[in-house]
RNA sequence: GUGGUUGUAGCUCAGCUGGUUAGAGCGCCUGAUUGUGGUUCAGGAGGUCGCCGGUUCGAACCCGGUCUUCCACCCCA
């Protein structure tokens, strides 16, 4: 009969206490997307397979999570597919809706869709939930939950530069110092593999420089040359390997590497830009650096790439990422509108606060005080209390039953709560209150306008 | 999707090369204390050893499968 009950591999329940963490996460992000101008929207959690498919790259369609149709679905199944095998081939046949993947590409739909309402340049800011088919390991899951901010139907630079504050302030906000701001731009990556003369190659040089700080330079060579790419190619890019100190130092090397490539300068230029407003504006907690080895996102990103790491010593992938995407609404008809766009990973940000100790004391709401139970009479006089406490904005509650005083105490020890009234015969008989505070044991005697004053 | 790893009470973990009724600490429940919790003391409940199958006289332990956990790839928040 009862069958140990348990949830799909790579999602969470969330007690009271992780709800009121992640809440405490939420608000602080929220706050500063809103003072940055973003303003809020929602958009289904299943879209139709068409919108998200192919959007992606290859690994991202086998990470999307397919819903099968309702009914006979079989009935309209693809024979041939069916027969071969061909799951790939099989599947829109029996699927036509799928999970969300992201926070960006269902935007880029909602953009096109509502074109005609929107008043551009559109800033919108998303949370909620998105769910990958991948294999669950730490700070990873099936479903998670992505807070965006993206403006779309704006070229200018300063966007970007609002972006990096906007990462400071809201790690600043949540007391979460030191965070890196890791900044590349796909310009600089076009141009390396311009500069090589292997720019149908791009894709794989930079996947494989990405590993960098992974596998080594050596690996990365080793892979390099496995995708193709001869050591010639690899010999003229040989200073981005050794590439570090500050961000102009890194720059200097980047000019004197990309002189020959338009679209590397270019690239140059926007970086420099970007840096150059950062340093006159100051970060709070947050450090900007230059990572050319960064490439995710590169499927659709144009412009500068973003990605969050943890502070030092904290063993955990990116926190956050971004980028410009020139022609984001292009893939549903609407060309030429640029959108860039930074996502933070709420569960992340958790594990990361959570293992440094960052979160509040204050963060879980609970109710001052709990009014034993005495009886009928005794807890209709409590409520009268309780209505002018909670009037006054102090949350309070009765104990339910006619427990053991025991039993009562024993609840509001074990829920944390600070305060228990108590009031019986004697009590009600003086129009007064015994509160008592449960860390220091003290007693006395109140009348319900000191109850109040006391409690708030 | 590939390779590996983990799973024993609510929690953290013991359990000797397979051998009777599977243990500890913490937690939980009851009482000492029928208007006083957090301390103390006494007692108690709780496990188809992840699940299914196999080998064996006998399996928590060995074998296969499966689910789950974590890790490395892939990719990514």
């Amino acid at each position: 009969m009862a069958q140990k009950p348990s949830i799909p591999k790579g999602t969470r329940d969330f007690s009271p206490a992780e709800v009121a963490k992640r809440n405490y996460i939420i608000q602080n992000i929220r706050e500063q997307f809103e003072k940055f101008g973003f303003q809020p929207i929602e958009t289904p959690s299943f879209e139709n397979s068409e919108t998200l498919m192919g959007k992606y790259g290859e690994e991202g369609d086998r990470l999307i999570f397919k819903i099968l149709n309702s009914g006979d679905f079989l009935k309209k199944a693809d024979a041939d597919a069916y027969a071969q095998q061909d799951s790939i081939k099989l599947t829109p046949s029996i699927s036509e809706k799928a999970l969300r993947y992201d926070l960006t590409v269902p935007f880029a739909r909602y953009v096109v869709q509502h074109r005609n309402e929107i008043e551009f340049p559109f800033k919108r800011y998303q949370i909620q939930p998105v769910w990958r088919a991948d294999r669950p390991q730490k700070g990873r899951f099936r479903e998670f939950f992505q807070c965006d901010a993206d403006v779309v139907g704006s070229d200018s630079l300063w966007q970007e530069v609002e972006f990096v504050q906007l990462y400071d302030a809201v790690f600043t906000a949540l007391d979460l110092k030191g965070v890196t701001i890791k900044i590349n731009n796909r310009k600089i990556l076009s141009g390396f593999a311009e500069v090589i003369g292997e720019s149908d190659k791009l894709i794989d040089f930079t996947v494989a420089l990405d590993k960098l700080d992974k596998i080594g330079e050596e690996g990365v060579k080793k892979e390099m040359q496995e995708k193709g790419i001869s050591s010639e190619a690899i010999q003229k890019i040989q200073k981005v390997f050794g590439l570090k100190g500050s961000f102009s130092k890194k720059i200097e090397v980047l000019k004197d590497i990309l002189e020959p490539s338009e679209i590397g300068r270019k690239g140059i230029e926007e970086l420099e830009f970007i840096n150059s407003a950062i340093q006159e504006l100051q970060l709070n907690t947050a450090n900007l650096d230059l990572d050319v080895t960064l490439a995710r996102g590169l499927n659709y990103y144009t412009g500068a790439i973003f990605e969050v790491s943890a502070p030092e010593g904290v063993a955990m992938g990116s926190i956050g990422g971004g980028g410009r995407y020139d022609d984001l609404t292009g893939i549903f008809g609407m060309s030429g509108v640029s959108g860039v766009g930074i996502s933070f990973g709420l569960d992340r940000i958790y594990l990361v606060l959570e293992e440094l100790g960052l979160f509040p004391e204050t963060v879980a709401r609970n109710i001052q005080a709990l009014f034993i139970n005495f009886g009928n009479k005794e807890s209709l006089y409590c409520l009268k209390a309780i209505k002018e406490l909670r009037a006054g904005g102090i949350a309070a509650e009765l104990y339910p039953e006619e427990a053991k005083m025991k039993k009562q105490m024993a609840h509001a020890n074990k829920r944390d709560i600070p305060f228990v009234v108590l009031a019986g015969a004697e009590e009600i008989e003086n129009s007064k209150f015994t509160l008592k505070n449960m860390k220091t044991g003290e007693q006395s005697a109140v009348t319900l306008e000191e109850l109040v004053t006391k409690l708030v």
